[in-house]
DNA sequence: AGCACGCCGACT
DNA sequence: GTCGGCGTGCTC
């Protein structure tokens, strides 16, 4: 009887033996049910074999092959096992944390294909204008037709009656159902202008010279090849993807989009849709119902969606004609896991690329510093975007204002209120950054020293005056504010700090007839509030736009002609030595904030430290300035990306249990006497968390294999010290500290 | 991870 | 005398 080794949804690094009768056909990556102890499991066909080195008695046969979906290609399980090699994570989990749930549960999924509907030539001919006016569902979806085919799903959103009109518009012969995954026919070689065929994708915007240069720079490479695509806010970047996944389409390859957080931002999802309405477009977010995400993840698997877009977790999505990469922002944070497999999607997505054999592109106004050292050791392509691809726009104007030069009325200069003054006046838009929610970061006590600590985090208790309470943003503890202090019953407490809400209550105050709006975690916590503000600012509702950086990330507010950032000097001089490197990114965005459409935008920045370089080279708008000094930074201190780190993390309830764990793994660590640089134990940035202690302990080493060849002695050792109560993960590229 | 077995304290 | 605490150990 044949052997399948199995890999299972456990903490083990092992596979598991099973036995299936000769008759039964199963292949690797058909998913399985097996007995295991008292269970019953689903886990993944790894390998098939004829013996195995268990007693024959030990081994139990399968329960069941699950055959509801075609098993998982073998590119896709060579991606999961490099992942579980390399980031040191059980081969079973790292498995099936890639499977949609749905997957991951025996219970079967019924694939569902996409109905796709086209204008038949008698539709096509019809001029709308003449078309009766009263049939207003049945227009809509003409009108949306005539834009190419539409799936089922987006024409049913035109109206509550679309399915009816749609019958009667097939009835009428001028719709017709139309293959899903219709290939597009190839054309010939690009660089010789757009063609105006019926398959053109509608509206192919002209590309400017240095775009033109970078398309035609990732279409000329035949095999793997990752460019660094780096592009100023409104250099036109998307405008590339658009270009290339056009190419990509028309030569019959999957595409997959990867970006940082496709919940905050949707529209760009419908921007995709609409520009490539001829194809099969699927999205994969942690935001899809399970339902809808079992369902994407079988397009893809089956090449019906063409485009995949996608956060970080559509990394592994089953793709088998994926011939092109993109990852949108590739500097931002959100593409690495924080728990669990703790991967980075856009190095496994550059490892996939390279596998396969085609081009990626990492595409950021910002790159990470990685990235641009790689760049600049010819690893990847630079690919540079200068200008301004949209007409008239300019760059803003960014200044710092000095502080400790002016008094501050509740955190806001002169200069600054001056500046929202004039917006006002002028009838303009105005946006200003603070990134701290809540009313003030702590409340103090005027005659002790007591602070608002939280009881179970190191870190305080925020004020959130609104409905007088404290919390933690760490815990979610939450209490009352009490009226006296709790040390020395003195009455009087202060708020010290400012937050979003007590900023709001500033401006309310200052400007009363202006119209402010807030948007910060606190003010969008109900489904599609967010939404609903970015109409009102759209539609011109709001004067002064106030939050975190929830409104940094990926919105553009044509009107916002002011950026005011408020308290960015936290990360200049921060333990995490990549904090001034994204505070240099986020800043870079908000400041493309201003100023898009054809108002020049003024950028201020409120700062203690206006001749720091970081500020000098914002201003400057050069971030190539900007990373000479970062470069400089990290070289002198022996930091990424000039060595490659791993990170052990360990908590527990007992702070004394968590040290001992650590100090015996570094020891552990040095008595290994390899060729890396073991540092001391510390305590986290956040050093106790919902009553859990975490300390964290850093080894190093200028490159890759020598590092992954520690881990491999150091892990099995970790795995013997005494760890009862505390739990422990290896962080491999750690992002946080 | 579960879920066992396995030895020591307060209960009908 | 038993119920139950969670400390090791195994699961193909």
């Amino acid at each position: 009887m044949p052997i399948l080794r199995i890999a299972l949804d456990l903490p083990l690094f092992t596979l598991f033996d099973y036995t299936v009768a000769d008759d039964v056909p199963v292949v690797v990556g058909q998913r399985v049910i097996v007995p295991f102890g008292k269970r019953q499991l689903l886990g993944v066909v790894w390998e098939r074999g004829a013996e195995s080195s268990l007693a024959a008695g030990r081994i139990k046969p399968v329960t069941a092959v699950l055959d509801d979906v075609p098993p998982l290609p073998a590119e896709l399980l060579n991606l999961l096992r490099f992942c579980s090699d390399y980031y040191h994570f059980p081969l079973g989990q790292t498995v099936l944390a890639a499977l949609p749930a749905r997957l991951r549960s025996g219970q079967a999924v019924v694939q569902k294909t996409a109905v796709f509907y086209g204008l038949t030539p008698l539709g096509a001919g019809l001029n709308l204008a003449e078309f009766p006016a009263r049939k207003m569902v049945q227009r809509r979806i003409l009108a949306r037709l005539a834009t190419g085919g539409a799936e089922w799903s987006a024409l049913k959103k035109l109206s509550a009656t679309a399915g009816g009109q749609l019958k009667a518009l097939e009835k009428l012969g001028y719709v017709t159902r139309v293959a899903g995954c219709t290939p597009l026919p190839p054309s010939p070689a690009c660089g010789g202008g757009e063609q105006n065929t019926a398959h053109s994708f509608a509206s192919a915007h002209a590309l400017n010279a240095e775009q033109q240069t970078a398309v035609d720079a990732v279409l000329a490479c035949p095999r793997y090849g990752c460019f660094l695509l780096h592009g100023i806010t409104g250099s036109g970047k998307t405008e590339v993807y658009m270009h290339l996944m056009q190419a990509a389409l028309r030569r019959g390859v999957q595409v997959l989009l990867l970006v940082p957080e496709i919940n905050l931002t949707p529209q760009l999802e419908q921007y995709f849709r609409r520009r490539f309405a001829e194809v099969e477009l699927v999205s994969l977010h942690s935001g899809l119902a399970e339902g809808a995400r079992a369902q994407n993840w079988l397009h893809a698997q089956s090449g019906a969606a063409r485009i995949v877009l996608g956060t970080r977790l559509a990394v592994f999505a089953p793709l088998p004609q994926l011939g092109l990469i993109l990852v949108d922002e590739e500097h931002d944070g959100s593409f690495k896991q924080q728990d669990g497999l703790r991967y980075s999607a856009r190095d496994v997505a550059i490892f996939r690329a390279n596998w396969r054999g085609i081009p990626i592109v990492l595409g950021s106004a910002t790159p990470s510093l990685e990235s641009w050292q790689h760049a600049s050791t010819g690893r990847y392509h630079l690919l540079s975007l200068t200008q301004r691809a949209v007409a008239h726009a300019r760059l803003p104007n960014i200044g710092c204002i000095p502080l400790n030069q002016t008094p501050l009325y509740e955190g806001l200069s002169p200069l600054l209120i001056a500046a929202l003054e004039q917006r006002l006046q002028r009838g303009e838009q105005s946006l200003l950054f603070l990134n701290r929610r809540g009313y003030a970061p702590v409340l103090m006590c005027t005659e002790c020293s007591w602070v608002s600590g939280c009881p179970h985090c190191a870190g305080k208790l925020v004020l959130h005056q609104k409905d007088r309470r404290l919390r933690c943003h760490h815990c979610g503890q939450q209490q009352r504010v009490p009226l006296v202090c709790p040390s020395c019953q003195h009455p009087e407490l202060r708020p010290i700090g400012i937050g979003t809400q007590r900023l709001e209550a500033t401006l309310q105050a200052r400007f009363p007839t202006a119209r402010i709006l807030r948007v910060d975690r606190d003010s969008t916590r109900n489904q599609g509030t967010w939404h609903a503000m970015r109409q009102q600012i759209e539609q011109g509702e709001v004067d002064i736009l106030l939050g975190t950086q929830m409104l940094a990330k990926g919105h553009d507010f044509p009107n916002v002609t002011l950026v005011g950032v408020l308290n960015p000097d936290g990360g200049l001089y921060s333990a995490d030595f990549r904090a001034s490197e994204k505070l240099f990114a986020q800043l870079a965005q908000v400041a493309g904030r201003a100023g898009r459409a054809d108002k020049a935008g003024e950028v201020l920045i409120q700062t203690a430290f206006p001749d720091h370089p970081l500020f000098r080279a914002l201003c400057a708008h050069d971030y190539v300035a900007w990373t000479k000094v970062l470069l400089a930074e990290r070289a002198q201190a022996g930091f990424p990306p000039f060595v490659h780190q791993v990170l052990l993390r360990a908590e527990g309830l007992q702070e004394s249990a968590v040290y001992e764990f650590m100090h015996a793994a570094r020891t552990a660590a040095r008595g290994l006497n390899m060729s890396v640089e073991v540092y001391g134990v510390i305590p986290a940035a956040l050093p106790k968390r919902a009553n859990h202690f975490m300390a964290q302990l850093l080894v190093q080493c200028p490159s890759r294999k020598p590092l992954q060849d520690f881990i491999r002695a150091w892990k099995p050792q970790l795995d013997t010290l005494p760890s009862k109560g505390l739990r422990y993960a290896l962080d491999i590229d750690p992002l946080g500290f």
